[in-house]
RNA sequence: GGGGGAGUGUCCCGAGUGGCAAAGGGGGCGGACUGUAAAUCCGCUGGCUUACGCCUUCGUAGGUUCGAGUCCUACCUCCCCCA
């Protein structure tokens, strides 16, 4: 199904990772004969790394597990500066007291994908402060951007879109490109690092990369780019009316993560068990071939999967007998969402507004009232239509909690303590 | 430096004659139908309030007015034309 002779371009080809390549046959060639070595850069906007960041992070892990050695960057420098590719605006500059959180909070997803060296593998991290924050400026502009065009840089599409829709576009933006250039050299420098590889937004900077080589150290590098991720209805990955689905437990949790995937619509199954499962292809199209509502099958193995990989296998097998007690069984599953609350406070009642909105449930009593009058909102699997209702000591059932429900798809359970 | 235009509901786009909690989309949430899917239809989509109502909101700060998103002044930001 693919013409490659690598088992790594093979891989990634038939489990749909593949965009674009330059130089496929060389590329191939390498793979099959020598251990390649390859990165991917991963800025530090947010604390954790969503599900839309997952794919790169699946094609470093195909590549350890096809014997090459994978690079995780961690742009502790370039997120000082901002990628425009695919912003409309200018992104807020952020401390460098929030990227060193922030890179904390990244970097520790890597390890369930990518064998380190503390665990007995040979993948790599490395972060591009390291080399960046170190640059002499007026050094840089003679040794590296002598060798970049205005001319060729204007007509990147990270640059050309901001100066069409006469966006601003500043000047420490337009230098990201000639960072991430530079970060693929001084890779190729440390480590041998001879391939990118990135979202399919990517391709420019990381061709960028690719000519700076040739002319610095008359080097051949690769650029390896995935394609851009949607739902079949055009959605893109990870986002939820709850927020981005991010990657650490404690913004999303293993239960809600596991939703994420179970909730896949139908078109995407068998995409998603390629790009986001490690089963092997066999297993894939037998679950995709499933019809109608025994899809639904595929759907759980997709959601348990995939949550194994980020939390480890015992959470998701728990979130997965969570959901089928939850939704299947009608019972109260162990593993949903709980908060706590006194049993005093119990005891004197607690009003169904104030207790969803405490719940996250909803954000404020309004919105609680609405959901009332749209015969949303359950306590116990009973519909209440009055918003007045209390929550009492009654309510708690042989299970020693109260059920709180927003439609048929989110509970949180309320505990007496 | 001169002239012209723009900034709207804290997700986005976008209409708005001095009476505006502010049209219409998209997105999101909920309901019906289903399979925790899609499609379709319906409802909701500033805060507080049982409610009358009160409060906050149209770039920022003032002003005119019974009343300002709308009119006036200054300022900020962006865009276009001229220099």
């Amino acid at each position: 199904m693919s013409a490659y002779k690598s088992d790594f371009l093979n891989v990634l080809a038939s489990r749909g990772f593949i965009h674009q390549v330059s130089e496929p046959e060389a590329l191939d060639a390498l793979a099959r004969t020598s251990k390649v070595t390859g990165y991917i850069g991963f800025d530090c906007t947010a604390s954790s790394l969503h599900v839309g960041s997952l794919l790169p992070i699946m094609m470093l892990h195909w590549m350890q597990q096809t014997g090459h050695r994978p690079i995780a960057l961690m742009g502790g420098g370039t997120t000082r500066v901002g990628d425009p590719s695919g912003k409309d605006e200018s992104r807020k500059l952020l401390t460098d007291d929030m990227i060193a959180a922030n890179l904390k909070g990244i970097r520790a997803v890597f390890a369930k994908f990518l064998k380190f060296e503390e665990a007995g593998g040979n993948a790599v991290m490395a972060n591009n402060a390291d080399w960046l924050n170190a640059l002499n400026y007026i050094d840089f502009l003679r040794d590296i951007g002598r060798y970049f065009s205005i001319n060729r840089m204007l007509a990147f599409d990270s640059v050309k879109l901001r100066l069409e829709r006469q966006q601003e576009l500043s000047f420490l933006e337009f230098n990201y490109m000639i960072l991430q250039a530079y970060d693929f050299v001084e890779l190729y420098r440390r480590h041998g690092c001879v391939l990118q590889l990135g979202g399919s937004d990517q391709w420019g900077n990381i061709v960028n990369g690719i000519d700076l080589g040739r002319r610095l150290h008359n080097a051949q590098l690769f650029a390896l780019t995935a394609p851009l991720i949607t739902t079949s209805s055009g959605a893109k990955m990870g986002k939820t009316a709850a927020g981005a689905v991010w990657l650490n437990a404690d913004l999303v949790s293993p239960y809600d993560y596991w939703q994420y995937w179970r909730n896949t619509e139908d078109a995407d199954v068998a995409r998603f068990l390629k790009l986001f499962t490690v089963l092997p292809l066999d297993e894939v199209n037998r679950l995709a071939g499933l019809k109608d509502a025994e899809i639904n099958e595929a759907k759980k193995v997709l959601a348990t999967e995939a949550t194994a990989l980020v939390h480890g296998r015992a959470a998701a097998d728990e979130a997965a007998a969570t959901a089928r007690t939850t939704f299947e069984e009608g019972g109260l599953g162990a593993g949903l969402p709980t908060i706590e609350v006194s049993r005093g406070e119990l005891k004197t009642g607690l009003s169904v507004l104030a207790t969803f909105v405490k719940a996250g449930l909803a954000a404020s009593n309004g919105e609680v009232r609405r959901a009332i009058a749209n015969n949303a909102i359950l306590i116990n699997d009973e519909r209440v239509t009055d918003e007045k209702r209390m929550i009492g000591e009654a309510d708690v059932t042989a299970d020693g909690v109260v059920k709180l429900s927003l439609g048929r798809k989110r509970h949180v359970l309320l505990k007496p303590i």
